[in-house]
DNA sequence: GGCGGTTACTTTTGCGCATAAGTTGTACGC
DNA sequence: GCGTACAACTTATGCGCAAAAGTAACCGCC
């Protein structure tokens, strides 16, 4: 690899004067050599070092993604299909800025910091790993950092967060099966933290204000470890007859509940009505089609990038941003009011099979 | 950040014995010196700063991953659930070898590469991105590449690659169809060439060995584009009644039929037998759960990763290696044969609805 | 005609690290 | 008691770049 030294020894100039012309210091070369560096640098098809660049500038033109890796390496975050969509948002907006992006898979944030100082990476953007511990360690390393999808309240007083409106797009579905009819719904998740605390709140407060009753005995626990969700399934399909909707905190969950059920010999709609959250492809191409709550995936990650390039120009940025739901209206909530008077169809417009990418 | 002068300075010796204690250069200095050291380092939480050890080293321990991003928004392969999974591997085994993975997505074989010689990666990853003019650009750069599916007879000459054993996939999956009596088998596929390629060529062996003539209009051509897709289904579907089964070069293609057919009222398997390729959570969790040809597309980011790595230590590393794959019956596939004296199943275990991570 | 200002450069310094080369001090063999 | 070998250091150098500081020539102007 050729140096900006021995290109000036090669064309009898210094240094600085060849340095100058690479980054377009006008007024300080004349045209005459400029042309002459330039043709130079062409023709010898110069790249320069970014160690030493770096070195030289103290930065590094690095955003570290750093995603959560979970013990069990079934439920590694990597393995959804979601995620490389998020990582192609993250990588696109901020190779358009010239800047690079450093993968980082891990469940250690201390790991995670210590590998950020190593490369002094300009940002971070963490997805799905910020606990308490995370955020006194980064702390340490006065880099900016946005989070994405983070429930820590800890963490909210201290990074940027990139969300989505969990708890809309849960109200708003739970709305729209009650406005079917439905009163019996149970909601379906692994836990009562973060995100799906947020989606429980937006269902539970649909049922309020529907005047519906939530009863402990409505959360339909499902555990997804590789060697239990045998009998999780098991468990929550012998429960399902308790109601008229299951609202999933996950499409991943909605469709293999439905995988379930239809091997049990119980029909969807017409048995149980199955809404999901986040309209992926398993949904779509489910049949029948998903009924969901749409996110744009490859928004949060461009949102999440932006926000932090900004704040690398020194702009202020809100220090939460909520991305906005819809829900999508396809096949698997029946509608089972009595009184037909009024259809929600005329209010959600029924969407059959959007158009989705394939291969 | 505290760098090795200051710390040499605190402790009143030279920047050397600070750093060959970082080194654990045993025998050149003093157990009573190390220990003072190691205590102070481990006190200050010191870290190296990257760019000045790579400068003065000549290496990164950058390996990069390159992807190809088709011109097309819609069929990025970042956005294939496949590619996050491999991703994983890649990152994994070179993190556990001490290694930083950059990630780049780009169609543009000479941007990877300059961006590649910027960075002084000191090896990479191409997938699904090697064409000839790759090929001449990457020649200037003298770094290990290793390929994953590269179908590149070019390719395969200068650089190692990390594919399966596509052929024998679809030759043992048509072996198969054709043991449950089918005859009339389309293969369906967006083109010819490459992966596509050699899977079409598996099946057409198969049919051959079994004595069953190979005609054009067996190859049914999907378009994937988001634009065309809609009319692409509709006409394999209307084709479908010519054959018994179809061969899908994908599972993703394989669910996305199948949700078509069933969109027409054409019933698989009773209708026409389905199957696909690649064994993903797409067929796993459709209903009737998809026949299919699986292949560990973990493995393929490890096996990449590690032949590079053994590349980086000088060691010799086949230049082809091709992992094997085996065929997942489950039951998109109905057996049509009149004589039923000899059941295929004796041969290949039938496997209900292997188990598969959730969330 | 000396002086500020400008243009078009060059020389020099330092980023933080690794390492080659140099400097002690001391134990040991003969 | 002198040379040698070695342990335990320190000093000095350079990786490639950016940029501060320096220089030299020229121009116009009161």
């Amino acid at each position: 690899m050729i140096t900006i030294k021995e290109i000036a020894r090669q064309l009898n100039m210094s240094t600085t004067t060849v340095s100058n012309v690479i980054h377009g210091k006008a007024g300080e070369v004349s045209d005459d050599t400029k042309k002459k560096v330039q043709d130079f640098l062409d023709k010898v098809d110069y790249v320069p070092n970014i160690n030493a660049r770096n070195l030289a500038q103290n930065e590094s033109k690095i955003i570290g993604l750093a995603l959560k890796a979970r013990a069990d390496k079934y439920e590694n975050l990597i393995m959804d299909p979601f995620v490389s969509v998020l990582i192609g948002g993250v990588e696109e907006t901020i190779r358009n800025a010239g800047y690079f992006m450093m993968l980082y898979i891990s469940s250690d944030t201390g790991e995670i910091m210590r590998h950020v100082s190593t490369w002094n990476v300009d940002g971070l953007i963490l997805f799905g790993m910020l606990n308490d511990d995370g955020i006194r360690v980064s702390e340490k390393y006065k880099k900016p950092i946005v989070c994405i999808d983070t429930y820590s309240l800890e963490g909210l007083k201290h990074f940027t967060n990139i969300g989505l409106d969990d708890e809309q797009g849960t109200y708003d579905m739970a709305s729209y099966l009650i406005s079917q009819g439905h009163k019996k719904i149970a909601f379906l998740s692994d836990n009562m933290n973060g995100v799906d605390l947020a989606r429980l709140n937006g269902y539970k407060k649909a049922l309020k204000d529907a005047g519906i009753k939530y009863k402990e005995t409505n959360f339909l626990k499902i555990r997804p470890r590789a060697e239990d969700i045998d009998e999780s399934l098991e468990e929550i399909c012998k429960r399902a007859p308790e109601f008229t909707a299951i609202m999933c905190v996950s499409d991943l969950y909605a469709v293999t509940l439905m995988s379930a059920l239809e091997d049990r010999g119980i029909k969807v709609p017409d048995d149980i009505s199955i809404v999901g959250f986040d309209d992926n492809m398993l949904g779509q191409l489910h049949r029948p089609a998903l009924t969901t709550v749409h996110q744009d995936v490859k928004a949060k990650g461009v949102t999440a990038a932006d926000t932090l390039l900004k704040q690398l120009k020194g702009q202020k940025t809100p220090n939460q941003i909520k991305l906005p739901t819809r829900i999508i209206v396809r096949d698997t909530v029946k509608n089972i009011k009595t009184d037909n008077k009024e259809s929600y169809k005329d209010i959600f417009s029924k969407k059959r099979n959007d158009s989705y990418s394939c291969k």
